[in-house]
DNA sequence: CTAGGGTTAG
């Protein structure tokens, strides 16, 4: 028998194995059993010809095994294995089912539906049978296509298989990934023979919909009727749960079972146990736990980071980061989301561009962290630049990118930008949604927001309660309050959705600023659960404005009775004395703020020229161009006042002489921001600035002036009046 | 000779 010819700068087929080209047995059962040790192609395609050669292709059970190797191989090639599949003449169901399998796991699971269709119009063949349906049902849940997994459960009932535990495992397991969790739940209690994996699968949808405590009393019902042993995939699912409630008594329970239940904790089981730990905010049991672990793999790696970078010790997760050896992209979305999300946007695109100058390839939520960054920052020349590389690298707009680079747009000041990506949008889920009505709110676009919310209604999107936020917000910011009060009082009754805390503090906030300071008052006194301080920090705001020193008391007090060091209190309240010339209460209320020990946050601006953010406290002379800056305020001043500008003395929280008070308001650091962009920047280039607190009356009316004065567009934005982050979320701030 | 359920980052 003739041996294969190796081309002779090929590597030896298994270096370590006894099945060495050269001592290898050329019989039929050797090339079959070669097989199942080959899986790169190059191997396979030898084989293939060797089979093809001594005839042995033609056997539909040999052929069928070239297959399996060429489909199921890890990281196997389709291309090959379709080949391999059109030359065998007559291929058999099971072979159809192989090859639908290995493309229901793969890159393309739509293939393995065209491959169905030609299974169903097979001259020989027909009928799936009960092995074909689990693939094909994986396959239609790869791509969420409902209507396709519809049409395979009925299909499943015609041939008869509607007993099957396995099909019906699997259309639990469909309905959940297409968050179907009704017909996932109803589908589960009509399994006539439930087993370990029906309950899996179900727990597991529950767990997927964000239900945890649904998916663990579903666990105790499993114990209770005793007929299962709960395995490795229960507890994990199970830990999943704990996690997502951030239940760590429950979580320790789990754990302390599975002893008893003798469920060995393999390394995913671990993973899950790590990260239950973590989330549950239990740094100790999970480096305990890390520390024993015999074998740890990259999620375990990952998990560890993440808990130090989500408790703020960026030190130990860098160190973590560092000492990995493989980082994978999640390890460094880790970190950069944890640095973006506690404040630290700097470090989060330092560590981005770090990212880019490996071979480590960013993915959506790299992008969408970075882009959250961005958001922070105003640097909005880098969001560009995301939103560009996203377009380069054909990376599919997914609901989280859209949401995340509409935000970006509107918060950086580019309303126009923002409508265009969430116009080009295909699809629009709620948040995309939502983050336009927002990124209109804070553009002063109230009856835009409005409309856009009446067009989401006929879209059929259901609103949640981040829609009504942003949508009250608008009104509030455009002065709509009888559309607001219809809203408020529909969201209940009409859209299911009892208002929240943030929603009382929009309305209070839309009354107040309409000097409706009763009925804001009113509202406050009556919601059902007790008022917080960012409810009394919108009524506040509102005092100051109207100059209600009375209820502007009362506000002051509920706020430091709940929150004794809020700086922000003090300077509102502080601000109405000063409007009223009270000069006596502002500094008592001063000294009364030192006594407490609270210190006012320092009022930071940032302005991004040329791609590079430029920060500035008040006062601030570190800048290199800080002698340009005091010149061109000074310049500024006197155009100011040459056409009428008078400072704002009640923006102050203490008594100084006048000229003192001038200087004081004209070296605010959103001026020397303001300064800065128009010695650096022209026109027309719009100057962005960013200011971390709330911008204060003179500085507004200020920068209204400058932008008419030098002709250039100024847009400014601050912090909204509940101090919330800005976020995907909750995409509530504004400009004024 | 083939099958279903599980762990990280938003």
């Amino acid at each position: 028998m003739a041996i294969v010819n190796l081309p002779p700068n090929l590597p030896p087929l298994q270096q370590s194995s006894s099945n060495r080209i050269g001592d290898f047995e050329f019989s039929d059962r050797g090339t079959l059993s070669l097989l199942e040790k080959c899986h790169d192609t190059l191997r396979l395609k030898q084989i293939h010809s060797r089979l093809l050669r001594t005839g042995l292709f033609f056997h539909t059970f040999s052929a069928s095994k070239l297959l399996t190797a060429a489909a199921l191989a890890p990281s196997a090639n389709l291309v090959y294995a379709e080949r391999v599949f059109d030359q065998i003449p007559h291929p058999n169901l099971y072979c159809f089912n192989i090859l639908i399998r290995a493309h229901a796991a793969g890159l393309t699971p739509e293939r393995a539906f065209s491959l169905f269709f030609r299974l169903l119009y097979h001259d020989e063949i027909h009928s799936p049978n009960n092995f074909t349906f689990p693939f094909l049902v994986k396959a239609a849940s790869e791509l969420s296509a409902f209507g396709l997994g519809k049409a395979l459960h009925g299909m499943v009932c015609k041939y008869g298989l509607a007993d099957d535990v396995f099909i019906l495992n699997s259309l639990v397991h469909f309905y959940a990934s297409c968050l179907c969790l009704d017909l996932a739940y109803g589908l589960f209690l009509q399994i006539p023979q439930k087993d370990v994996v029906s309950w899996n699968s179900v727990i597991a949808a529950f767990v997927q919909a964000e239900q945890p405590d649904e998916a663990i009393d579903l666990f105790e019902r499993m114990k209770a009727e005793g007929v299962f042993q709960p395995n490795e995939v229960t507890m994990t699912t199970v830990l999943t749960a704990c996690a997502k409630k951030g239940d760590l008594e429950y979580g320790r329970g789990v754990c302390e079972y599975m002893k008893t239940v003798e469920v060995e904790p393999s390394l995913v089981l671990s993973n899950a146990m790590l990260d239950m730990y973590i989330k549950c905010g239990s740094l100790e049991d999970a480096k305990e736990l890390f520390d024993k672990m015999a074998v740890r793999d990259s999620f375990s790696w990952t998990s560890m980071l993440d808990g130090f970078a989500k408790a703020g010790k960026f030190n130990t997760a860098r160190q973590v980061f560092d000492s990995m050896s493989n980082r994978d992209i999640a390890c460094w979305n880790a970190l950069i989301s944890a640095y973006e999300q506690r404040g630290h946007p700097h470090e989060a695109l330092a560590l981005f561009r770090e990212l880019q100058l490996t071979d480590v390839k960013p993915d959506e939520v790299t992008l969408v962290s970075t882009l959250s960054a961005c958001t922070q920052l105003g640097a909005l020349e880098l969001g560009r630049w995301i939103h560009a590389y996203i377009n380069k690298q054909n990376l599919s707009l997914n609901f989280h990118l859209t949401t995340s680079l509409i935000d970006m747009y509107a918060k950086c000041g580019d309303l126009t930008k923002a409508l265009e990506v969430f116009h080009a949008a295909a699809q629009k889920d709620v948040c995309v949604w939502s983050a336009m009505i927002a990124g209109l709110s804070m553009h002063g676009q109230g009856q835009a927001a409005v409309d856009l919310f009446l067009q989401m209604k006929e879209a059929k999107v259901r609103p949640n309660a981040v829609t009504f936020t942003n949508l009250l917000c608008a009104c509030s910011h455009s002065g709509l309050v009888d559309t607001a009060r219809n809203f408020f009082t529909q969201m209940q009754p009409i859209y299911g959705i009892e208002p929240q805390v943030q929603h009382y503090g929009c309305m209070v906030d839309l009354l107040g600023r309409a000097g409706l300071l009763d009925e804001a008052m009113d509202l406050i006194e009556k919601m059902p659960r007790s008022s917080s301080v960012s409810v009394w920090a919108a009524l506040l705001g509102a005092c100051r404005i109207h100059g209600n020193l009375r209820l502007g008391e009362l506000a002051c007090k509920r706020i430091l009775e709940i929150e004794p060091d809020h700086d922000g209190a003090y300077v509102l309240l502080s601000n109405i004395y000063a409007k009223f010339g009270r000069w006596e209460d502002v500094s008592r209320l001063r000294k009364l703020m030192k006594d407490a020990g609270v210190e006012k946050e320092p009022g930071c601006s940032s302005v991004e020229v040329d791609g590079v953010v430029h920060e500035f406290l008040v006062g601030d002379t570190s800048h290199p161009f800080s002698d340009k800056i005091y010149s061109k305020l000074a310049e500024i001043t006197t155009r100011l006042k040459s056409v009428g500008y008078e400072p704002d003395s009640s923006q102050l929280i203490q008594d100084v002489e006048e000229e003192v008070q001038e200087q004081a308001l004209s070296f605010h650091s959103e001026k020397l921001a303001i300064a800065f962009g128009l010695i650096t920047t022209a026109s027309p280039m719009p100057i962005r600035i960013v200011k971390n607190l709330r911008i204060c009356a003179d500085c507004h009316s200020a920068a209204k002036l400058i932008s008419f004065v030098y002709d250039r567009e100024i847009v400014l934005r601050d912090r909204p009046w509940d101090g919330s982050s800005t976020s995907n979320n909750r995409v509530e701030s504004e400009f004024e």
